[in-house]
DNA sequence: GTCTATAAGACGATAGAC
DNA sequence: GTCTATCGTCTTATAGAC
């Protein structure tokens, strides 16, 4: 599936992220990674001690990537509202889900300490980031003071990651616009009654 | 696991629910479902063609449940605000996850026209079931009619799906209730402006 | 660094005795 | 209806040659 000018170790790390993102680590073997990087057997247990230790490369590789793109969309300078909308309208592969959330789903990951810090980590990190910008929003009186930051960041997470499950179950990413349009319009009537911000 | 005085098909599908809820369809194998149940493998494949047909039975089972939960709290006789605040907040087991939408992590549900079925029904009726509550809602004054019934009611959903995934990367369920909170903060907000509404 | 060989056990199912 | 035996394959490695 690899054999383009990628090592050994690179094509390794990045079948395990595809093959991760479409069936999870308990549904991932390392024959399956083995056969889609190109490598063999005594390849693989050369560069990674086992699947543990190659699928925590692999997430850590993918919670950073997740990282850099909803930053890309956070850090621009519109308003609170235009980044919120910004990152909730980037486009996505909708039916294959979040790559770094579908980990929770999996027992596995969720029982290791070390394979389960990276989603911890993002997902924290990316409701605190949202809760930042919704706080600048309310600082500015973009929003209603009644709106509590925090829960916010937590509502848009979720949003998110629970529109990629109705997108899967309906098999078209349909669903998932369907739940962003309505939290926006939500987000959108709140704000301020004096707000003379435009969205 | 199972001792008491259910007859083995009921043991056995009883197994699978908890598996499935526990582990997902990848990762539960007939083995643990037997044993689980206290049956044989004889037993199994007497009762049941094999391992898809009994995750179809407790799939339905699961599926026709959650629909009779969300119906408790959802079918009450308060406001639509109230009702739908009802289902937010009914008692989760919120670590465990979706029992239903789990499993549209599931590459083998997912990929299975018949097991994703009772998946996609189930979702699909209770974001449906809150679209015709919030209407109602919009009718009746209580919400502006800005909203659209349909896309809040798709939030919603999502907005406990995803909280699920929150709470589980966190490893507790304050991360789910935050979410449910902002939504409910959103919701509050959109009271018509004439509303005389108390929630 | 990469390869093949080997291993002990799990997986999903079938066969046939009881 | 339930049991044990067996099957061919996959899983997750380890060993050792090249």
């Amino acid at each position: 599936m690899y054999t383009g000018s990628m090592s050994t170790p690179e094509r390794l790390i990045e079948s395990t992220r595809e093959l991760l993102w479409e069936r999870g680590y308990v549904g991932t073997s390392p024959k399956a990674i083995q056969q889609h990087a190109g490598a063999g057997q005594g390849s693989m247990y050369h560069h990674f001690a086992g699947k543990p230790d190659l699928a925590l490369a692999a997430i850590r590789r993918t919670a950073e990537e997740m990282r850099a793109t909803a930053e890309a969309a956070l850090g621009g300078s519109g308003s609170a509202y235009a980044r919120v909308e910004a990152y909730l309208l980037r486009e996505r592969d909708v039916l294959r889900g979040c790559p770094v959330g579908r980990l929770t789903m999996d027992p596995d990951v969720i029982a290791s300490d070390e394979l389960r810090a990276p989603v911890t980590e993002t997902l924290d990190w990316l409701r605190d980031r949202l809760a930042g910008i919704l706080e600048e929003g309310v600082a500015q009186g973009e929003f209603t003071d009644a709106l509590v930051p925090r829960e916010i960041a937590s509502t848009v997470v979720a949003t998110v990651q629970g529109g990629y499950v109705l997108a899967r179950s309906s098999g078209a990413p349909a669903a998932f616009d369907a739940a962003v349009r309505g939290l926006l319009a939500l987000l959108g009537a709140c704000a301020a009654p004096s707000g003379t911000t435009r969205h």
